[in-house]
DNA sequence: GTCCTGTTTCGACATCGGTCAATATCGACC
DNA sequence: GGTCGATATTGACCGATGTCGAAACAGGAC
């Protein structure tokens, strides 16, 4: 599996500018976009919910395919698009493969539509 | 900077249970998705900044128009949908049409993907 | 090695979505 | 009334996307 190597995205330089701060420039709203058109479909908000909702912060495929009423090839694209959008990250040990939430994802945006300042006490 | 008072909205009621709290039922995920698709092109990410970020909280379609390269309808198109996902609204005031932000949108998102309860603090 | 189970990839299909040119509507002004 | 400028709608094109079944792949147990 040696060939998928994928650009592992640099979240470290994110400066999310407030949506509201400043217009948006045309790279920042295209690589923003790649974000939020993988939370744009509702059985990966549910995937995604569902993954950050347990105990562990983490889950495997067969734990989210219960309740979601989706053959398990369609859960494993959603799965991709929320990866390749640097929203999760996945891990395999043995037998199963192990999804965990990338919550510097998740906060950037949570930044990204704060009305204010008051957001800035991120870390 | 007194301008920026906000309708007072009833963060009360806002109980947008954050992502990473409890899983998302399917009505619940559905109903987000629109907003989350509504945001997921370039083009509208930067119409709605670009009306975010003005002195007045709102612009008219002439002004939004100037540093995006779209034609008229494919803009009127997209504000369109912002507003049917409720990120918008629109009046007309004369030969312009007037767009704004409806900030307890924004704010459900930004508390949607907040990681845990330190958002509540807003204003 | 052979099975079995969990996961991913592949092809195919139907639908959705962004864009444009052309046209229509609305309001101001003469 | 007529005309003009600003915005919205329509219709069409075409690429992107969600879904599935089937097949491939990976690891563990035997």
């Amino acid at each position: 599996m040696s060939k998928q190597v994928l650009p592992l995205n640099d979240v470290s330089e994110c400066r999310v500018a407030p949506l509201v701060r400043e217009p948006l420039s045309p790279d920042a709203a295209a690589e923003l976009a790649v974000k939020l058109k993988a939370l744009s479909d509702p059985a990966r908000l549910r995937l995604l919910s569902a993954i950050a909702s347990t105990a562990t912060q983490e889950a495997c495929v067969c734990d989210l395919s219960v309740g979601i009423d989706l053959t398990q090839p369609t859960i494993s694209h959603h799965l991709k698009v929320l990866r390749q959008a640097g929203l999760v990250d996945s891990e395999r040990r043995g037998t199963w493969v192990y999804y965990r939430v990338v919550s510097d994802a998740l906060q950037q945006l949570s930044l990204l539509f704060g009305t204010d300042t008051l957001t800035v006490t991120a870390r």
